[in-house]
DNA sequence: TAAATAATTTAGATAAAGCTAAAAATATTT
DNA sequence: AAATATTTTTAGCTTTATCTAAATTATTTA
């Protein structure tokens, strides 16, 4: 059994060596727990003692493949809290993540997958990340330009690009965020503008250069 | 804020200051919590400093008017996760309050009331406890004898006279057990035994003698 | 490549929440 | 009312997860 601040660091160390190199410093660990280098150092001992990290003095930190499994099933217990609260309860998109923080450590077995039943084994949280099933199994969809779907293709918006600030002000303004879900209604061969439809509401037209900034996972 | 430990002293100061005399001992604490009569000292005095509790050396302990209100809504926390692990995900009755333990420290007020809300404001919870509300308000329904009821009453089982052990395993056999639901459906005048139905599923007749030893609440 | 800079680790400190053992206060018996 | 027993508190220790400051190793730059 880990304790709250272990599992917080698997969780860390996993998602760090996912999104990038395998090794992983201890900087960037600091930085993201906004801890101190030195208490990272400390916790890397910990769970290398535990086999859940491989770790070389002044070089970094890998997971071992039993950490992987823990990481996976706290991220599960994560993502399926976030559809609860957002399907369920009817939180927004951006609020669901720091509620989830505090649900994924209550360790009850029977409880998760009581969970999943009752949310009918979901597929994917309200960011369009992929729920890791049971046996760690996780469907890994790739995140493809809104500009690359067809017509009649769903998808939630995983990402944007945010180079540039006048864009986010405009999806903003047109009601498309993180986990918004998307229907492609109809794509103009003139321009490759598309018709679009927002969260089974509101549909407008949106400009290729638009449609090219919006990363999306598909769905169905 | 309180951390989770601050919480479970509060709440178990506040359930012993109600289920008895206003002055909680230190020992009754410790023999509760499973934790050393010294660390409860320690604990009184931190809680005493934040002005939830009173306490006089070597006398006793009381909970302060602000420490009340934080235990009730620690409570209520409690009793809605409790409700919510019972009807949704069915759980049953003895499996929830484990849970419900740790579910309870979530802080976020927000939580609670779309928990309330999507469970629509429930009265009681699956042991037959009242939940307080919002403002930590507790409707304290009496709990009577079962052999009191009416026909056509309801109630939930609170409690059960255990001094006599065959009276328990008689229970067990007809699946009643604390947090069942009873419909009293008849009234035996001649020896004042009662036909009852247990969960909305099976009918019992049980003798006047039983029935006077099952604790129930009063529902609708 | 040597010096400067950055990253990492070590050593030692702190606060929270528990513990044991002993002292002090209160309660109960004889 | 003394002696004994019980309860409560105090003093000091442990573990967990942090921290700061200093030392060590790695990397970058001039």
């Amino acid at each position: 059994m880990l304790t709250t601040s272990e599992e917080n660091y698997l969780k860390t160390i996993y998602n760090l060596s996912e999104s990038g190199k395998k090794q992983v410093s201890t900087n960037s660990i600091s930085k993201f727990l906004k801890t101190k280098p030195s208490s990272v150092t400390d916790m890397i001992k910990k769970l290398s003692a535990k086999k859940l990290l491989y770790h070389k003095k002044y070089k970094g930190t890998n997971i071992s493949s039993n950490g992987k499994k823990l990481a996976i099933q706290i991220i599960r217990k994560h993502r399926l809290w976030e559809v609860f609260l957002f399907e369920k309860l009817n939180f927004k998109w951006d609020e669901v993540h720091k509620i989830a923080e505090e649900l994924e450590h209550i360790t009850n077995e029977k409880l998760i997958e009581k969970l999943d039943k009752y949310l009918k084994y979901p597929k994917i949280d309200p960011h369009g990340d992929p729920i890791p099933n049971k046996n760690g199994e996780i469907n890994i969809k790739p995140k493809i330009k809104l500009s690359n779907l067809l017509i009649n293709n769903n998808c939630i918006v995983s990402n944007v690009n945010d180079d540039d600030g006048n864009l986010l002000e405009y999806l903003n303004k047109i009601k498309i965020h993180i986990g918004s879900k998307i229907k492609v209604f109809d794509i103009i061969e003139y321009d490759k503008s598309i018709e679009i439809e927002i969260d089974s509401k509101n549909k407008v037209f949106i400009s290729n250069r638009v449609a090219e900034n919006i990363l999306v996972t598909k769905i169905n």
